[in-house]
DNA sequence: CGTCTTTGACCAGCGC
DNA sequence: GCGCTGGTCAAAGACG
């Protein structure tokens, strides 16, 4: 897909693995994150194009007038673009459960984030988070869940092991079975109504789509043909995967064309049912920089390490779904993602609408300097993108975001205006910050994804079991 | 023994 | 219609 940017220079070694390693669990991650200065020409997303500007003009115009990349409803991009797109007052326990390993993650900081983390402590570190999950775990999925048909939903899928549903399809007619449990989550019961973003597990593949019985409503139809955004994460690991605090299971490795590097398959094992897949696979011109795609939305609380991963790339994607709405705002800076997920980075985010589906591209590989080195109080404006999707406040940010009608982390602001309009905007979400608490609940959890890589087996630790790669 | 990874095969979409 | 490609399945083997 994209080729990679310069060397490595000022590169950071960040130690993701929580020191339990073992077989199937899909974290021991020693993700050494090494951000570039950008060369605009080296890093290209395929088929780049002026996507919000277009759609925005062809919602004015109606469906007819879409072609079929642009096609894209904004219901469907909020279905299947988050991956745990939390509304309203949910953060509560998501902060409680923080609080403790973010003292401990500012410690270690302190410490020099340059180093590893000495194993043990992080084994301690991740013991505590970890007890802390499983005591705040019904709180969380209560509290995630609550004022919406959700909570009706996560209990039948809660209802359902994994080993269960593992059971399930591995058993007999396995086409059959598969079926069926794909219209379990996809008729009026337990489908549309009930994780209300939830996407349906088919939606990773446009192609499982065709299998889906014609006797739907005409909206489930509409979706059936609706692209699915994705959430692609670029960073410079040397670890297989980088480590997101949810557990995994790789289902298939592929040979993509054009890449030497296997394309590895995982679905989300946290919950049965969960229909979050991603994508892992290493660039083809610069196998350091590993590219994890992420689709879907977990129908299930996540630890905090896991949130806080989800909410970084929720709200990317939460630009697709701003993007599509109109906006009385013209460009932008268009980089403004890219700063707000790495305020040092000038080049990071990029929204493409390569076929077959818009996908958000987090480039993690290509910032100058790292927030790492800088002070708490720097570091807090430019997360509230990772909260963009999670609180009040960010609908503010996600407003101000859906006026880029040219979003390209290829290049540089194009403009004085356009630098101008991001400065503007920050205030904005400076604003937002204070006025939320919520927002620095996510905020938190965007910070811990991306320095607190402590906390990031969390997740596998809790669960009875996990997934790696291999 | 249970769970997970590996890997070849299968299926559907898409382009020619 | 055919071939290519991406995505998924599932049997077999590996591992703890």
């Amino acid at each position: 897909m994209d080729g990679s940017g310069g060397g490595n220079r000022g590169g950071l070694s960040l130690d993701f693995s929580t020191g339990v390693g073992g077989r199937g669990f899909a974290m021991g991650i020693d993700l050494p994150i090494n951000l570039t200065t950008p060369t605009d020409d080296s890093r290209r997303a395929v088929d780049e194009m002026d996507f919000f500007s277009q759609d925005k003009n062809r919602v004015k115009q109606g469906p007819e007038a879409h072609s079929p990349n642009l096609m894209i409803k904004k219901e469907d991009l909020s279905i299947n673009t988050g991956l745990h797109l939390l509304s309203g007052t949910g953060h509560s326990t998501v902060d409680d459960g923080l609080s403790l390993d973010d003292k401990e993650k500012d410690q270690a900081k302190s410490e020099g984030m340059d180093e590893k983390m000495d194993s043990s402590k992080q084994e301690e570190r991740d013991a505590k988070v970890a007890r802390q999950f499983m005591e705040l775990g019904p709180a969380l999925l209560s509290s995630e869940m609550d004022g919406d048909s959700s909570t009706e939903v996560a209990s039948q899928e809660r209802s359902l092991s994994p080993t269960a549903e593992y059971a399930l399809k591995r058993s007999g007619d396995a086409g059959k079975e598969i079926a069926s449990f794909d219209h379990e989550r996809e008729d009026g019961r337990s489908g549309r109504g009930v994780v209300s973003q939830m996407s349906p597990e088919r939606a990773w593949s446009p192609g499982k789509a065709a299998r889906s019985p014609p006797s739907r409503s005409s909206d489930q139809v509409q979706e059936a043909t609706m692209r699915k955004a994705r959430v692609s994460v670029r960073a410079r690991s040397e670890a297989p995967m980088i480590s997101d605090g949810c557990q995994w299971r790789k289902y298939g490795q592929k040979m993509a064309k054009g890449n030497p590097c296997p394309r590895a398959y995982y679905r989300c094992t946290m919950a049965a049912g969960c229909p979050v897949r991603k994508q892992v696979q290493r660039c083809a011109d610069d196998g350091t920089i590993l590219i994890t795609t992420y689709e879907g939305k977990h129908n299930h609380p996540l630890p905090p390490a896991a949130l806080a991963m989800a909410n970084t790339t929720s709200s990317a994607a939460s630009m697709l779904l701003s993007g599509s709405m109109p906006s009385a705002d013209g460009i932008i800076n268009p980089n403004f993602l890219a700063r707000a997920v790495l305020p040092c980075s000038s080049s990071v985010a990029t929204i493409s609408a390569s076929a077959p589906f818009p996908t958000v591209t987090l480039d993690l590989t290509n910032s100058p300097s790292l927030p790492f080195h800088k002070s708490p109080q720097e570091f807090q404006l430019p997360i509230p993108a990772a909260a963009a999707a999670a609180t009040p406040a960010a609908q503010i940010f996600g407003q101000s975001l859906c006026g880029q009608s040219r979003f390209s982390g290829l290049q540089p602001p194009s403009s004085a205006v356009d630098v101008q309009k991001g400065q503007s905007l920050a205030d904005t979400v400076s604003a937002a910050i204070t006025a939320d608490p919520n927002f620095t609940a996510a905020l938190a959890a965007a910070i811990t994804s991306i320095i607190g890589g402590g906390a990031a087996g969390v997740g596998q630790q809790a669960g009875s079991h996990g997934s790696g790669e291999q």
